[in-house]
DNA sequence: AGGCCTATTGACCGGGTGGTCAAAACAATA
DNA sequence: TATTGTTTTGACCACCCGGTCAATAGGCCT
C-alpha cells in the first residue's frame, strides 16, 4: 500500500505525473486515472488532493507557468547600449528558451488553444500574455525614442504585438513543422528587418 | 424515421453538423453522438457514412481547408508594381481573411495543436503550411531581387518564415486575446518595418 | 406488385470517465 | 497501548464513448 506522505510533497509528485501524462498524450487526453497511474497512486487520491479534474488542470497550468522562467530580462540584455540590440537579444533569448523547453512550450500552446473555449484558462493565459506584451512594449518605446524617424506611424503597442507574434508564430511553426523551421535563419531575417539601419 | 437522402448530400449535412459542434465545443469534445444529434440523425448513420470517428475528423479537416480559400493571390495584388507593396497587400489580405472567418481560423489552429501528437493531422497541416510558405517565399524572392541592399544576409526562406509567423502569431493572439489585439495597429507596425525604405 | 439495394435505425457491447464513500492503513500524540 | 486525525484505497455509481449488428424502411427497377 502507498506510504503516507506530506500533502505538499504528494501534490508535487502528482503534478509532475500530470505533466508527464500531458506531455505524452496531450491535455485533452489527460485523465485523473492516467495521472494516478503515472504517479503510482490510486485515482481517488488525486481527487482527494485536487478536488476535481478541473482544478488539477488549472493547477498544472500554474505549475507550468511557474516553471517556465519566461521573459526574464537579464543584466546581459539590459546592458546593451542600443535599444535595437536589446530587442534583438531579447528575441534571441526567447526563441532559445522556446526551443530548450519544447515540452513546456507545446503544453502552453495547448492550454492556449483550450483557452478559446474555457474562460478560466483564457483569463490566466491572457494575464501571462499581458506580461509578455508589456515587457516588449517597454523595449519598443525605447526603440521609438532612440530612432524616432525609423518607424513612421508605428506605436509601441503595435510593435510589441508584432514582436509577440514573432515569438509565438515561431513557436507554433517549430512545434508542428520542426523540420522546415530554422531558428538561426529566422533570427537573421528578423535582424534584417529591425536592425538594417545600424 | 429519417428520410432517405443521397450519400453526398448526407455527408455534407453531417460535415456541417460536425463543423457546428466543433465550433461550439472544440474538436477535442467532438463526439460521433454529438454530431449525429446536431444533424438530427442516429449516431450509427454517422459511422455508416464515415466509417469511424477518426475519418470523420480528418474529413472535417479537409472540408475546413477546402472552405478557407486560403492565400489566393488575386490579380489586385499581382498588379502592384513594387514587391514591397505586394507583400504588404498580401499580409493585409490574409489578416482580413483570418478575422472574417474566425471560426475557421480557430478550428484550424485547434487541428494544428492536435497535429503535435497526431501524425496524420500533422502531415496534412504541414502540407498546407508548405503551400503558405511557398507563396510567401515567391514574393520574398522578388523583394530581395528588387531591393538587394535592403535585407543583408537574409534569405527568401527566412523572410517567408517570418511572414508566416506574422500571420499565425497574429491569428493566435487574436484568438485568445481579441480585446488587446488591434489589426490596423499591427499592420501599421509591419508596414513600418517592411516598407519604411519607400 | 414484387424484389433489390442501400440508407437508417435502435439495441447492445466493452471500456473509460469523473466523482463519492465507507473502510482501512498509517503517523503522531496522549 | 489506546485515541485521534489525516492519507490512502478499492469498490461502486451513473454516464458517455466508439463501434457492431440485425432488423427495417424507402426508393428504384422490372
Amino acid at each position: 500500500m502507498g506510504k503516507r506522505i506530506a500533502e505538499a510533497v504528494r501534490r508535487e509528485q502528482i503534478l509532475e505525473a500530470a505533466f508527464a501524462v500531458a506531455c505524452r498524450d496531450g491535455i485533452g487526453r489527460l485523465s485523473v486515472r492516467a495521472v494516478a497511474a503515472e504517479a503510482r497512486v490510486s485515482h481517488a487520491l488525486v481527487l482527494f488532493h485536487f478536488g476535481s479534474k478541473q482544478r488539477l488542470v488549472m493547477d498544472l497550468l500554474e505549475w507550468l507557468i511557474g516553471g517556465m522562467a519566461v521573459l526574464h530580462i537579464s543584466d546581459d540584455i539590459a546592458h546593451f547600449p542600443h535599444a535595437r540590440d536589446r530587442l534583438h537579444a531579447l528575441l534571441q533569448q526567447e526563441m532559445a528558451r522556446l526551443s530548450h523547453q519544447p515540452e513546456h512550450t507545446r503544453l502552453f500552446l495547448e492550454y492556449w488553444a483550450m483557452g478559446a473555449r474555457h474562460e478560466e484558462i483564457r483569463t490566466r493565459i491572457s494575464a501571462e500574455l499581458e506580461r509578455y506584451r508589456t515587457a516588449f512594449r517597454a523595449i519598443m518605446e525605447e526603440l521609438l525614442l532612440s530612432e524616432p524617424a525609423a518607424f513612421v506611424d508605428a506605436t509601441a503597442d503595435g510593435l510589441a504585438a508584432v514582436a509577440v507574434s514573432w515569438i509565438h508564430g515561431c513557436a507554433v511553426q517549430a512545434m508542428v513543422d520542426p523540420i522546415h523551421f530554422d531558428t538561426d535563419e529566422y533570427l537573421t531575417a528578423v535582424r534584417g528587418m529591425v536592425g538594417r539601419l545600424g
